[in-house]
DNA sequence: GTCTATAATTAGATAGAC
DNA sequence: GTCTATCTAATTATAGAC
C-alpha cells in the first residue's frame, strides 16, 4: 500500500467509526475519543483529517449521500421502463438501502430534529436538491395516475418515513416484536407493505 | 398556593424543561444545568427530585406516555361508531398529537435508535402494552376490509412514522420547503393525507 | 425546598514530540 | 502520519448551608 492509500484508509477507518457512533450518539452525545478508538487511533488524529467534530460530521454526512445517489442510480435499461415498473424497483431499492444503511436515516433524523448549523448545510447541499428532484418523479406519477393526489411534501416525508422507520428503530423492534429487521425476509415483506400502501391505488389494465 | 401545589409546579417545570431539552439533544446532548437553568431552578434542585438523569427521563417518558393515552381516549359516544368513522377520527386525533406535541416523538425515536436500559423499560411499560392493543384495532380494520392486508408490524410502523415525520422534523420541513408544520393548515392536510394514503382503500356503499 | 460549593470525570481542541 | 501531553471548559452527582 503506497502513503496516499494508507493515509486514506485511515481516513476512511474514521470515518466509518463516525457514522456508527454519531447515528447511535447523535452529534452531542458522540466523543471523538470513542471514535478514535472505535477507528484504532489516537483522539489527536482526528483532527488531523477533519480539522473538528463538526468537520467530522460533515465529512461522514458527505459520504453517507454520496452512496445514497450511487446505489440509488438507475440504469439505462432500468430508466425506459414504464413509470409504475420504475417506481416499484425504486421503492424496492430504496427499502435495501434503508436496511442495509440504516446510520444514513438516523444521523439525519437526529439532526433534523436539532435544527443546527449543521441541518442547515446538509438542507442546503442534500436534502433540498434531492427533494426537488423527488418532487417532479412524484408529479409524473400524479399526473400518470400512480401515486394519489396528494401535497407533495407530505408525501415525501410519509414515504420516506414509511419505508425507514423498522430500520431506523431496529432496536425497539426488535425488543417489542422480536424481529431482526436485516433478515431477507422482513426487508421484502416490508418492501411489499411500503408497495401495497403507497402505489396499490393505481392497477395496470 | 399550598406547599404541595408548590412543589409540584416546581417539579413540573423541571419536567416540562427536561421534555424540550430531552427532545432536542437526546439523552446524551442533554445536560441537567441547561434544564435546570430553562426550569428557573438550580441543577442541584434536578437530584432532589428526581434522583438522576436517568430518573428525570423516565419521569418525563411518564408523562408523555400518559398525556397521550388521555388525549386519545375515545368518548362513549364515539366508541360506538362504524369501524371506518372511528379509525378516520383516531386518526386525525393521533395527526393531531403529533403536531401539538412533537418532543413525543422527537425523545421516542431517539431512544429507539440508541437501544438503551432506558428503551428496555419504556418498551416494557408503554410500547408493548399500546402496540398490542394497535394490533387488535389494525386487525379488525383488516378483517372488515378497511386497512390493507399487511404484517401488523409494518403497518404499525409505517402509519406512526407518516403520521409523525413532519413534526418530527419540524426544522427540516421549515428550512426545506418554507413550511411551518404548526399551522393550522398543513396539520389538517397532513391529516387528510394520512388517511389518503392509510384508509381509501376502502369506500362505504 | 432550594441553593452553593465542590469532587471526580470527561469533553474538544491543539501544541509539540517523534 | 501518528501519538502524547495538556489546557480549558463542561459534565453529573452529592454534601452541606440556609
Amino acid at each position: 500500500m503506497t502513503r496516499d492509500e494508507q493515509k486514506a484508509a485511515t481516513r476512511l477507518r474514521i470515518l466509518q467509526s463516525a457514522l456508527n457512533t454519531f447515528a447511535e450518539r447523535g452529534f452531542e452525545g458522540a466523543g471523538i475519543r470513542q471514535i478514535a478508538s472505535d477507528a484504532g487511533v489516537k483522539h489527536g488524529l482526528v483532527g488531523y483529517y477533519f480539522k473538528d467534530k463538526d468537520g467530522l460530521w460533515k465529512a461522514a454526512v458527505e459520504f453517507l449521500f454520496e452512496r445514497l445517489h450511487e446505489k440509488m442510480q438507475m440504469s439505462p435499461h432500468e430508466s425506459e421502463l414504464p413509470a409504475h415498473e420504475r417506481s416499484k424497483i425504486w421503492l424496492r431499492r430504496y427499502v435495501r438501502y434503508c436496511a442495509q444503511h440504516p446510520a444514513h436515516a438516523r444521523i439525519m433524523v437526529q439532526e433534523s430534529i436539532r435544527d443546527s448549523g449543521r441541518l442547515r448545510w446538509a438542507v442546503r447541499k442534500f436534502i433540498k436538491p434531492d427533494h426537488e428532484l423527488l418532487k417532479q418523479s412524484f408529479e409524473r406519477l400524479v399526473a400518470d395516475g400512480i401515486a394519489l393526489d396528494i401535497p407533495y411534501h407530505s408525501y415525501i416525508y410519509m414515504f420516506t418515513a414509511a419505508a425507514q422507520s423498522p430500520f431506523l428503530l431496529a432496536a425497539e423492534v426488535r425488543q417489542a416484536h422480536g424481529i431482526n429487521v436485516t433478515d431477507e425476509a422482513f426487508i421484502e415483506a416490508h418492501a411489499d407493505a411500503v408497495h401495497a400502501v403507497f402505489f396499490s391505488h393505481w392497477h395496470p389494465v
